[in-house]
This record gives C-alpha cells, structure tokens and sequence, in this order.
DNA sequence: AGCACGCCGACT
DNA sequence: GTCGGCGTGCTC
C-alpha cells in the first residue's frame, strides 16, 4: 500500500517569515486546480489572513500531520500575473525580505485584505437636473456654495470624481453630503476607468529628441528588452519624447508604465498625458482612495489601462502587456523605499522590463552614478537632449566666496546686492536653504551651554514663530527656555540661518516685498503646498524661499535669480553619496530658473571656493562633475564599484545594537570567504534617535554574487542569534544613505 | 507580526 | 493564594 504525498499549494502570507507555507487546497478543490497567482485565505496560528498562491500541486515540504486546508480562493482567475509573480519572488531574494511582505507592497490596500475584484466602480457625483441657479436653499454655507458652483459651471452633463473634488480641501465630503440631502447633487457609480479626452495636437520634435525616440523605439519596431538612459537638461522636452515613446508603445499593442517621484505625480503632468492620449490612464499615487486605488490597479491588471502612471509602488502594478517603462528623474530618492522592503523601483524596473521583454527608459539631467555607470560601460543605450527647448541660455552659475565676509544672517553682500536688483528690476528670486526653523541652535553665551534634544542628543531647532525647541528627529519640543538651565543667564542665542530666520531678516530688508516661504512648516497642512505653488505664479511674492522641496519638479519662469545660502553642508558630510547628491541639487536648483526668454543666474555662497568638485561641476557641467565623483568612489572602493548591504540595529539599550551587530560579525566572517568585507559594527551618523541607540554593519563585496551568496547562508544565523530577540533590525541591501 | 506558554513580583 | 510582567518559541 503507497500512501502518496499530499499535493498543496504554497501560500505566502503576510508574515515576517522568510518561506511560503503549505496548505492542502481549499474544500472542494484539488490542489492543482487553485491559480497560482490567485488570494486564499488561511488560518495560521488562530489568525485568519489573506495569502497569495505562489505555487500549485506541488508536493509538501512539512508532515503532512500539520498541513491545513486553506479556508477559501478569492480569486477564479489569477490576481497576480506570472510576471509580476516572478518580480515579487526576485524583490524578496534580492532584497532578502519574507515574500508575504513583498506582496504586502505590491497589492493595493483593499485587495490585500481580501476585497473582491469584481469592478464595482468609484462614486462620481453630478448636479441634480433643473437645480435653480440661484441656490436659495444654499445662503451661508461657504464650502457648500463653492462645491455647488463648481458643478454648476461645469454644467449637469459632467460627473465629478474624489480626484476633481479633492482640489476643494479635506472636508469636501460633508458640505457635499449636505448637498446631496438637499436634492440639489447626484451620486452615482462610474465603471473602474473612463479614457481620456486627448486631442491635443503632437508637436513636431527637435532633432534630438527625434533622433532620441527613434534610437530607443524605432517606428513600427516591436520591443525588446534594452535599457536606455535619456540625458536631458532640465527644459529639454524630456516628457515630449516620453510621450512619443508612449505612442509607439501603444502603436504596438503593448501598456506603458511612468514611474514618477513622489512630487512629481502633478495635476499638471496628468492632464498632459490625458490631453494627449484617449485612452485610459490609471494613475497611482499616494493621495488615491482606496476603492479608487484598487479601481486604477485592477484596470491596469487587466491590461485595459493601456498607460499607468505612477509613484514607487506601481512599479508592481501588473501589466500583461508591457512594452515600455519610463522611469523619470531616475535619480530621484523617492524610488528608494525606506522602511519595511528597502527596493529601489528603478532598479526593480529594469529587472522587470528585462523579464517581460520590455524597453526601459531612465530620464534624468542629473542621473546617478550607477546609471552613468552602466551607460559608460554600454549596457544602457545613452542619448543626451543638450539644449533647452525654445530657449538660449542655460543659467549662469557663479561662486560666492563667503570666508571672513561680513553675513546678515548667512546672506552675503553680494548676494543681498543681487537680490535687491532682482527685486527692483520687477524679477523674482528664489533663495534656497535646506533648513527649516529660524536657527540649528540655541546657545548660552554665558557658558556655551545648547539645547539638545534629550532623545536624539543633537541640537534642537529654534523656532522663533512657534517660539518653541523642536528636535528635527523625532516629535519632541519644548517651549523656549527664558533663560540657561546652567547658568541661569537669561536669553540664550539663535545661532546658524533656518528659512524662518531667513524670511524675518528678509522682511526688514526689503519691507514692502511679497515674501513666500515653502517648507515643510508652512505646507503642513493638506494643500497647502499646493496653495503656496500656485501663490507663486501670481506676481505677489518677488521673493522665494525655499527648502529641498521647492528643487524638484516645478517650474518657475519668472525666477531669473536662483540663491543657494549654504552649498557646503554637502561638500562636509561624511556620507559617501553627499557629494554626488550636491552637484545634483545645485543642477536641479538652477534649472528653476530662467525658463524663458530671461537667462537665468545661479550665485552659490561657499567656503570652499577652490573645492575641485565645485570648480568642475560649474565650468563643465554635471557630466564632468559625475566623472570627478565616479573617480572619487573608484578610489575609495564605493558603489558603482563595489556592492553594499547595511545593517542597522537599534535599542534602548546603550551597547545592545553593538553587541547585536558584534554577534552578527561572529557569525557572517566565517561565511564572508576573503571576497565580503565586514565594516563595522560602527555607531550610526545619529548614534541615538527618539531615545534608541542605532549602530550599524556595513557589508562590502566587489561583486554581488558573494554578497548575496553571504546575506542567503547568513540570514538564517542572525535570525537564531539570541543578541537578535533584543534589538530592532533591518537590512538595506544597495542602500542609498549610510543613516 | 500575533499569540500562547511559562516562570517570577505586588495585589485582592 | 492569584494577576500580569515580557522572554521564548511557533505559526503550514
């Protein structure tokens, strides 16, 4: 008598387990018969959660005493296609991460908690018929008025979306509940995804962008798998070859997948690719409901969203007919997920458009390393857009030489002449400084004493308006002290230039100037940040001041002098990547300027004048600037050549990570074999944040194979290590920042 | 991650 | 005498 071997499915639920678990097949059906791809769910321990069928009929791993059936299959068909089945299994062995969680990120929220597939559609509201123009019934209420003429002007023909009402602020819901109660709007359900108007007419391109789109998709071509590098200048109608590639791609019968830093998801962008194309267009970004995410998703999946438009996660949208991905600012941070499953969507990205025969494009006018890298050594096609569209001169940029000047307030003579100048000349200036708050430090003058934040052990920053400390770090503050805790002498000191301080030093200046400042505590609000861009175009503020996030993405033709207060922040820190994200900054922020007709002109306050990296990037360009850092990470043996894997432990506990990591030493260096060097444990940058203490092992290999080789065998140790019970870990396998 | 099991301190 | 602290181990 055989007994044969129970067939299971092999589920993976969301888990920090690093394998999928065995299940006998649903009542009902055989084991071969569930779809791989396809949601179950299943009790583990007495939980009952959402799995996904990673494998099928296969033969189980486990005693056939501790299988169970898995309760139901949500799904008939495959959710999750073979493609992006195989992109979820490489993610989790590439980055080492239980694949339960990779599915975690690649499935909207909805669907990971078991909702159904069939598309129920979004709630659309319109205007009720005959509504009186007058809206008698609508007198005082100012948020109902203005929703309802918004409909009104729009006329009863149109449905409006969460997306279109979402412009009206937060709470758009009740005034629009109260409108419904009144007769006066009508909801209803529109199916998933409605194609776009288009229309709009194709302008000719330039010569390099023609002869850019016919060297990575010739016309009537089918694709293949190749990975481009698109060089363009900021200005230089990158978006204008991105969308004729999208043509061809569409021509071939095949789905277009944009991926787009966090910020540079706009209302604009989209309106651009919606006016173009009349085709649907699901776009995925972190302000989507979640019956709308899962609407956009489940379309794509389909294959009936020809093109998607995304942040970071859609780099796992299924597309089963994918022929072009189009990663734009590949250089961007945000493609880096920083917590849970540390992926690079760009790197992910041409994984997948390999697996899929695909064709990948990664625009930059300041790419990465890593992609010059590969360009360099012709792995990647490189095509260059060298001038501005429509326009003469790139920005001038210029070193201000700051040592033993005299500053007001971190501004130079020079600098506050030419701003003056601006001003008076009726242009507008944007003055860029990375930190927010009106001082980095408060200081008693009496004994040197400063106010550190008791948790992180780094100085806290003064906010003068709040008139509070606040730690930059971690959530605590506290209000400004009248006087030194030590010495009791009263009125400690602001030391160092924030952007409030910034803005106060300039409004004495300049007192009958507009001043706008953006930075994360004038734009804490929902929309507010929104709000400030728009304020920016209006003509009322001459005088922009900016941090980080006004550099990316938005386009200001008026600004025809762009401030840079402190370029040495970069040229100072020990992080291996400061220098190759300054010379990216100080491009990205001079391309905000000067857009039209106007040369635009770039004054960079430094000191370090005579610092190679400055000198180069400003007499030829970033390119050059790239080669002199690529040298620079040659001589040091850092990534593109070298591969890396962090590990970063953190507890309460002074010398717990340490001895974590010490533990994590032991037991990697006799698999390391001579080819992974171990460097560390070291403290972190912040040896303490939000009262834990951080340290970290650094992983170096020449090559990734050993790497992986290394991470696969030792894994497993680090997960028995008792040390590994008291601390919190993570890798970060290729990280961006040592932090 | 949950959730149980398990062995040591302050409470009805 | 119990309630509960969180260390340890397991979940197909």
């Amino acid at each position: 008598m055989t007994t044969s071997l129970p067939k299971v499915i092999r589920v993976a639920v969301p888990l920090p387990l690093r394998e999928a678990f065995d299940y006998l097949p649903p009542p009902g059906m055989d084991a071969a018969a569930v779809p791989i791809g396809a949601r179950v769910t299943v009790r583990v321990g007495r939980q009952r959660l959402v799995g996904l069928v990673c494998e099928a009929g296969v033969a189980s791993r486990v005693d056939a005493a501790r299988l169970r059936p898995a309760q139901a299959c949500l799904d008939e068909v495959p959710l999750v296609d073979a493609y992006t089945l195989a992109l979820i299994r490489f993610a989790a062995d590439y980055y080492h991460h239980p694949i339960g969680e990779v599915v975690m990120n690649a499935l909207p929220g909805l669907l990971r908690e078991g909702v159904g597939v069939d598309a129920a559609g979004i709630e659309v509201w319109r205007l009720a018929p005959a509504v009186d123009a007058s809206h008698a019934s609508v007198t005082r209420a100012a948020r109902q008025r203005a929703l309802l003429d918004y409909f009104t002007t729009l006329g009863a023909d149109r449905a409006h979306g969460p997306e279109a009402l979402a412009g009206f602020g937060d709470g758009w819901r009740a005034p629009l509940r109260q409108l419904m109660d009144k007769g006066l709007v009508l909801r209803e359900r529109r199916p998933c995804l409605a194609a776009s108007p288009g229309g709009d007419a194709w302008p000719t391109l330039n010569p390099a962008q023609a002869e850019a789109v016919a060297g990575i998709w010739p016309a009537e071509a089918t694709p293949v798998f190749a990975a481009h590098l698109l060089e363009g200048v900021t200005g230089s109608g990158k978006t204008e070859v991105y969308l004729h590639l999208i043509e061809r791609a569409l021509a071939a019968g095949r789905q277009a997948l944009v991926l787009v830093p966090e910020i540079g998801l706009t209302p604009q962008l989209l309106a651009r690719f919606r006016s173009r194309f009349a085709v649907p267009i699901a776009a995925l970004h972190s302000g989507l409901g979640d019956a709308e995410r899962r609407c956009a998703w489940l379309t794509a999946a389909a294959g009936e969203a020809p093109i998607v438009i995304g942040t970071r996660s859609a780099v796992f949208t299924p597309l089963p007919r994918l022929g072009l991905i189009v990663v734009d600012e590949e250089h961007d941070g945000s493609f880096k997920q920083q917590e849970n499953l540390r992926y690079h969507a760009r790197d992910l990205a041409i994984w997948r458009a390999r697996a899929q025969g695909a064709c990948v494009v990664l625009g930059s006018a300041t790419p990465s390393l890593e992609t010059l890298h590969h360009a360099r050594a012709g792995r990647y096609g490189h095509h260059r857009l060298r001038r501005r569209a429509g326009m003469a001169k790139p920005p001038a940029l210029r070193l201000l030489d700051i040592r033993h000047k005299r500053l007001d307030a971190g501004l130079s003579g020079p600098m506050l002449a030419a701003v003056g100048e601006r001003i008076k000349a009726g242009e507008q200036v944007l003055l860029f400084l990375n930190r927010r708050g009106y001082a980095p430090v408060l200081i008693c003058q009496g004994c040197g004493w400063l106010a550190r934040c008791p948790r992180c052990d780094v100085p806290m920053t003064y906010h003068a308006q709040a008139r509070r400390l606040r730690c930059h770090h971690c959530e605590y503050e506290t209000p400004l002290p009248a006087a030194c805790p030590e010495c009791k002498q009263v009125d400690p000191v602001p030391l160092g230039q924030g952007t409030e301080r910034l803005e106060s030093i300039l409004a004495a200046r300049f007192p009958e100037v507009g001043i706008l400042r953006i930075d994360r505590d004038t734009t804490r609000r929902r929309g507010a940040l929104a709000e400030r861009l728009e304020a920016v175009h209006s003509g009322d503020y001459p005088l922009l001041i900016g941090t980080q996030m006004l550099t990316k993405g938005h386009h200001f033709p008026s600004v025809t002098l762009v401030g840079v207060i402190d370029a040495d922040q970069g040229l100072y820190s020990v992080d291996y990547r400061a220098h190759e994200r300054l010379a990216q900054l100080l491009v990205q922020v001079a391309g905000r300027a000067g857009r039209e007709e106007q040369p635009g002109e770039v004054l960079i306050q430094t000191c370090q004048p005579e610092h190679p990296l400055l000198i180069t990037l400003l007499r030829d360009g970033y390119p050059a600037a790239a080669e002199v850092i690529l040298g620079e990470r040659k001589a040091t043996g850092m990534p593109p050549y070298s591969h890396l894997a962090l590990l970063r432990a953190e507890a309460p506990g002074e010398s717990v990570p340490d001895d974590f990591l010490n533990a994590v030493a032991g037991a990697l260096s006799p698999l390391a074999g001579g080819e992974v060097d171990l460097l560390g444990p070291v403290p972190a940058p912040m040896p303490r944040r939000a009262g834990r203490y951080r340290a970290q092992l650094l992983l170096r290999a020449a090559t990734r194979a050993p790497l992986h080789r290394l991470l696969r065998e030792g894994l497993p140790r680090i997960d028995a290590l008792p040390e590994a019970r008291r601390v919190r870990w993570s890798l970060d396998v290729d990280p961006v920042d040592l932090y």
